[in-house]
DNA sequence: AAGCCGAGCGGTACTGAGTACCATTGTGAC
DNA sequence: GTCACAATGGTACTCAGTACCGCTCGGCTT
């Protein structure tokens, strides 16, 4: 037991966000007060300051660490692995949520009550749309009509995520990752389709699956080790299901 | 000649602004007080706070109003003019800032700088974006996969909104409206092409790719007539050229 | 053992945003 | 004239966030 009346060897900084969590759902989060948050986890009003920037702060995981982290997963990638870079690093995004669980829910229950609290989860995710919007940017280089292209994809990628996100946190699914994929899937076929007319920047560069129906597969491996991660584009004319069955036999068979 | 010394007849609350732009060029955002603000303008600090809900509020137009006027123009349209209502009122929106004009350019100016008036904007914009999701959605009903579909189109939308009105704050175009037709244009192309093959959506319900590698394989494919693309994500353990390989024999067999 | 040192903490005092309340003034209606 | 009302100004308060100072404790050297 130590002097102040405090039993655990929990660190200062979890026992503070317990704390500024219990105090939000108690009281709300305009009327919890720095000084409450300090006094619940038992330490003084400075101590909460210099390990949070801000009240807000508190409850909001360090996106600091996972922007970088994204920003990595991001610059490790060559030309046609771009896709494959974006999937993996917005997946890095959903997964970090997802180890959270309990945390992240709680957040989730303020943000949507709190404006203050939503504007500022929305501020963060800005922060990852313009990760991908320079990445993709430059991915696709300064082809005619590329800026607005990459901003769009950049724009459908955290959408994306987004949605899926919300929904685990609603618990409307049980697999968020998987989701995640299906979705990741759908952004890229809406833009490995028609090109915007004029410059082609797209992700066709040779390496296309020659199947002699469609044109460009983009696959990128996740490369070294672990976990590889492959994004495949096709044009087919057949039937999806179809051609999903024919892959599906084909990778239990290699 | 009035006996607080002012000369004009000019609105109170376009002092603050002026007073509030001036200054913040001066010394800074975060160097100015709301009292700096109001002395200059000529009032009391009350009055600044009656007339701004904040610091911040001063230098923001209106969203309110222009939130509820975008709101009307959705709400008036039936479902074969969605489309037109939604390209309609994001021109709103970007015609309000031209009129603006130089107040808009100094707010950007000012946005590019100080962070805390950024994401000030950006939570601004995600209530826009918010409101076209919901107009879509509703617009495409209940299908499966629409939520998602809404989601990506609101924020395609914003996005190429955005887009054209940074290029026109920035000098790089003069003819905003014209660009934002074409933006949308290209948004509208992108969703009118393959719709999200009917029950694809998700990896659950069958079409998951069980290779018993890797666990989600989400497909989005053009079922309906023009040129089907489908998207494939896997994770799978084995070396990529490897299954590749298989999927580019599996495909030309089928 | 005594001294030293750095890290983490608490307390006090300050600035500045935003709110509540009250008093004042100007203006038009009657 | 005065009554009503709207806009303003001033004062005082709460609270977030910052700066600074002094304390204590554990480890380390000598």
């Amino acid at each position: 037991m130590r002097e102040d009346g405090t039993v655990t060897g929990i660190p200062v900084r979890d026992r503070l966000v317990d704390a500024a969590l219990e105090l939000f759902d108690e009281r709300g989060y305009e009327q919890t007060t720095a000084d409450d948050i300090a006094d619940r986890a038992g330490v003084g009003r400075t101590t909460l300051f210099r390990h949070y920037r801000s009240k807000e702060d508190v409850i909001f995981p360090d996106h600091d660490r996972l922007l970088a982290a994204v920003k990595d997963r991001l610059a490790t990638s060559s030309a046609d692995t771009a896709i494959v870079a974006v999937t993996e690093a917005v997946r890095l995004v959903l997964l970090r949520y997802v180890e959270e669980d309990g945390r992240a829910r709680r957040r989730y229950a303020l943000t949507s009550r709190i404006s203050t609290l939503r504007d500022r989860e929305i501020a963060s995710v800005a922060r990852y749309q313009r990760l991908f919007r320079e990445f993709i940017a430059e991915w696709m280089g300064p082809a005619p009509g590329a800026a607005l292209r990459a901003e769009l994809m950049a724009a459908a990628v955290v959408s994306a995520h987004n949605h899926v996100l919300r929904r685990w946190l609603r618990r409307d699914t049980t697999e968020p990752a998987a989701e995640l994929d299906a979705a990741m899937a759908q952004v890229v076929a809406l833009f490995a389709g028609p090109e915007p007319a004029a410059g082609a920047a797209g992700p066709d560069g040779g390496n296309g699956v020659g199947n002699g129906l469609g044109n460009g597969v983009g696959n990128g491996s996740g490369g070294n080790g672990n976990g590889g991660t492959a994004v495949i584009v096709l044009h087919d004319q057949r039937d999806p299901e179809y051609v999903a069955a024919a892959i599906r036999r084909a990778l239990q068979e290699a």
